[in-house]
RNA sequence: GCGCCCGUAGCUCAGUUGGAUAGAGCGUCGGACUUCGAAUCCGAAGGUCGAAGGUUCGAUUCCUUCCGGGCGUACCA
């Protein structure tokens, strides 16, 4: 599947234990250090070792160094400061494993770790009473780049988009395109305070009159509401689809909250709690016991005047992803749900799932600049800059790049300015544009009339520059990294990754020509270029951002 | 008050489950296009990693306290 470098050293290295007569530990560990003089993988294990071995770490070391077997990946084992074992890679084996990257094609950098596991992501989920708005942006680069790490590393992905259609906000929102639609009727209706203020409800409103007439105003109020909520929330709900789709996400299922209550689940779950133990009754409401796993108070689960709170709708619908077979959750939250972390998963544990079974990542703030100044955004006035307009100004895979160069739970500063204006200073075209540069590489080689050599052929050992060598092995890690960023549930260590390969590459083409009079030494960097451009598009594609062939 | 997150270059941020001399982009200053794309490259300047203790062979990383910032802390969703 992937050439894996340190699985090749660890063998060696246990090898080398052995022959010493030494323990191995459970896991060896290899890093890449910073300096190239400490060689390109480096391993603590002597020093972990030199406790239950009664020996001082750079002994336990040396004799590992004097172990170790020879193995075609390595050319030379070093120990060095307090013991580290360091191991400098063959050149004659990184040509052939150059060979094999270009071999792996698309699949290089995936991976069977995940065997299949079904797992859930759940993202944006926003509210269906408007636009989405530039922190759902965010939140959909993220959880999008999250489901395809995850499904390259093995795993079965399932992207859910939960929609609160029920509750409080919806009624909220009948009303207030009802007396939007009596606006456009020229009524003298007034905005209540608490309605949703935004412009987008004039325009639904005159597309309700165009398509269903005024009719629906004559209606009792409760079927009234029921109507306009229904086609509200159908709209904007449709609305919200295509900004994602034309942001290239796409979820497996919208989930309505609305069917999850009409199916009857919260009140099971709730007696299920209640019969674990964990409900108690006071003040004439019923309560969970959060208490018991860290929360720092317990939490209403129905309230004094009967209705159960969104908390039991919300544990409901986790119930009910683990009834659908999801061995794993992720749910990516805004930072204005920080609170409910802890009690999601207490309530899940309550029930007796699995710990670890539901992570929870919060998607921190974005606060939008335009050269430096912030965006003046107002919820209660209505002004808000949307996610379409987002992508409209900067581009999808502008946005998107920018949004997966931060952690995820980071506040993010993105200035407007700073991602379109610049174009040659942003690092999504400096990543893209090492994959263009490649392509026009291939490009002029068709232009010229060059054959394209099969790699199987070419003499890769031919390429014995210092930064041919560097380039390589940094290909060589792309499968680590891409591990890494799944388990840690990271998508921003590959967006380094790339700035970094690309930083590697173009110095090199600078440099050096690909192709010249030398037809053996053109062959080898050309392969070597195609072994970037494969590895940068991957790269990208786990980013959901494109590879173009020309800028 | 309590809980979570965050304090790293002028700005925005990385820093590989604790590793060796702390990095990148932007910004600033100075250079490079008759050769596969200058959306690029080369060079320079820029740091008591918020502070103080502790654990360790070794701390930006883990623990404690303090200072500073964000968010949360509803019988709202």
């Amino acid at each position: 599947m992937s050439v894996n470098v340190t699985d090749r050293l660890s063998e060696a290295l246990r090898a080398a234990l052995s022959g010493a007569g030494l323990d191995a530990p459970g896991e060896i560990l290899w890093e890449v250090p910073r300096e190239e003089a400490h060689g390109d993988y480096a391993t603590n294990a002597a020093m972990l070792l030199a406790k239950s071995a009664r020996r001082p770490p750079r002994q336990v070391a040396e004799a590992i160094r004097q172990h170790f077997p020879r193995v075609p990946e390595v050319e030379k084992v070093e120990v060095a400061g307090p013991g580290f074992v360091n191991v400098f890679l063959a050149p004659a084996w990184c040509a052939t494993a150059l060979g094999e990257i270009l071999e792996t094609g698309e699949a290089y950098g995936r991976s069977e770790a995940g065997a299949g596991r079904r797992v859930q992501l759940e993202f944006v989920s926003a509210n269906p009473t408007g636009p989405l708005v530039v922190v759902n942006a965010r939140a959909a680069a993220v959880g999008d780049s999250l489901a395809r790490i995850l499904a390259a590393q093995g795993y079965r992905i399932f992207r859910e988009y939960y929609v609160n259609d029920a509750g409080n906000q919806v009624q909220t929102l009948a009303r207030s395109l009802e007396i939007r639609i009596r606006q456009q009727r020229g009524e003298a209706a007034e905005l209540p305070e608490e309605a949703y203020p935004g412009e987008y409800l004039v325009e639904l409103a005159k597309e309700y009159l165009s398509t269903e007439g005024p009719a629906v105003l004559g209606a009792p109020e409760g079927e009234r509401l029921d109507r306009l909520g229904r086609f509200a929330v159908k709209r904007i709900t449709d609305g919200q689809r295509r900004v994602l789709s034309a942001y290239g996400v796409e979820f497996d299922n919208w989930f309505s909250e609305r069917a999850l209550r009409e199916g009857g689940k919260p009140p099971r779950v709730l007696e299920r709690l209640r019969e674990r133990g964990y409900v108690y009754d006071a003040e004439g409401a019923a309560w969970f016991r959060s208490t018991a796993f860290g929360d720092d108070k317990d939490r209403v689960l129905v309230k004094s005047d009967g209705e159960a709170t969104y908390f039991v709708n919300d544990i409901a619908y986790h119930v009910d992803k683990i009834e659908r077979g999801f061995e794993r959750l992720i749910d990516l939250y805004g930072p204005d749900h920080h609170g409910h972390v802890l009690r999601m998963q207490a309530a899940l544990k309550a029930l007796g799932y699995p710990d670890g079974i539901l992570d929870i990542l919060i998607i921190q703030l974005v606060t939008l600049l335009r050269e430096g100044q912030p965006v003046r955004m107002s919820k209660r006035m209505g002004e808000f800059v949307t996610m379409e307009e987002l992508i409209g100004e900067v581009g999808r895979d502008a946005a998107r790049f920018t949004f997966l160069t931060r952690r995820h739970d980071s506040p993010l500063d993105f200035d407007l300015e700073v991602v379109t204006r610049q174009t040659a200073e942003n690092p999504v075209y400096y990543v893209q544009y090492a994959h263009a540069r490649i392509a026009s590489i291939f490009q002029h080689l068709r232009e010229k009339k060059l054959p394209l050599p099969d790699w199987r052929r070419v003499d890769l050992g031919l390429l014995r520059l210092g930064e041919e060598q560097s380039l390589i092995k940094r290909l060589l890690q792309f499968p680590h990294v891409v591990a890494a960023a799944a388990r840690t549930l990271e998508p921003h260590r590959i967006a380094y990754y790339l700035q970094e390969l690309a930083g590697l590459f173009h110095p090199y083409y600078k440099g050096h020509r690909v192709i010249g009079d030398d037809v053996a030494l053109t062959n080898a960097r050309l392969a070597l270029a195609a072994g970037v451009g494969l590895v940068v598009r991957n790269g990208l594609d786990l980013l959901g951002v494109s590879a173009p062939e020309k800028m």
